[in-house]
DNA sequence: CTGATTGCAAATGCTTTGCATACAA
DNA sequence: TTGTATGCAAAGCATTTGCAATCAG
């Protein structure tokens, strides 16, 4: 049963590789969850509880998801985000791009960078030039 | 002797009694450190060293100076910025503003809101609006 | 085999809380 | 006097680390 997913597992150890990582069964199931062609935004403790409540497959600790997350975020397989201190925000959209957040519903988006521009950006400090521009947009539900 | 410092100790009083704040002797003391008219950008632990390296006067505890920011932010005499996750950084200057933060130096600084625009925003999700759009310019040193 | 990866528990860093004491009004 | 603030130590999260056990190549 499920040799359905013998061939996806075999993309992913390929994007492992691809990225220098060598594919243990962990990355691989992190990998299945993640990268099903959605982008999506999640914490580490979200990925946790999904990987531990779904039916199939071992569990996997808590330390090893964040330290698989952050040598996915090395690899650049995933990028990461702030909204709000203390907590950090993985993103499976690794190109550039901005973020809508309603604090109200805790929920987080992508915009779509490529119509959004910045106008009248000042100097910036001598010796310096912009590595990126972050950018949150904030909204709350309509009065 | 520092007869001189009690006008400005009267103004900060003045000050925290218009935000809802009773002036205790620990919040006047952090007001004389925070607000001499140059806008800045601090954590709760730096804010900390100052105060307790500087001979004058006592010395404040850090659980004091945390929850003193908060109540501070919550009365509207100070705002705070995120740039990444794990520290909270607080600031003077409560208008709408956006940041430059340059990674190698750790350092924080103003950028000033009105020349600058942001153009070609999608449409949000249905039943939301705008509340704020923080932006975070992100420098290097030049290569 | 052999070095890289994992799991666990303990450690860390930042921030908040509980509660007795001190203080402003 | 009387309720509000403070100080301290302890608790609380999110995250990292040390190290022995396990696994991939």
């Amino acid at each position: 049963m499920n040799l359905d997913v013998s061939l996806p597992a075999r993309n992913h150890a390929r994007r492992l590789q691809e990225a220098g990582l060598r594919p243990t069964r962990q990355r691989v199931r992190i990998c299945e969850q993640l990268f099903n062609g959605i982008d999506r935004h999640f914490t580490a403790e979200e990925l946790f509880n999904e990987l531990n409540h779904s039916a199939q497959g071992e569990s996997l600790s808590l330390a090893t998801i964040y330290n698989t997350l952050k040598g996915f975020t090395e690899a650049g397989l995933l990028s990461t985000l702030t909204v709000d201190s203390g907590k950090l925000y993985y993103d499976t959209n690794t190109s550039h791009h901005y973020h809508v957040y309603d604090a109200s519903g805790r929920c987080l988006a992508d915009l779509d960078t490529t119509s959004m521009k910045v106008q009248g950006l000042p100097d910036l400090p001598e010796g310096h030039e912009i590595d990126r521009i972050d950018i949150i947009v904030r909204t709350k539900p309509k009065a």
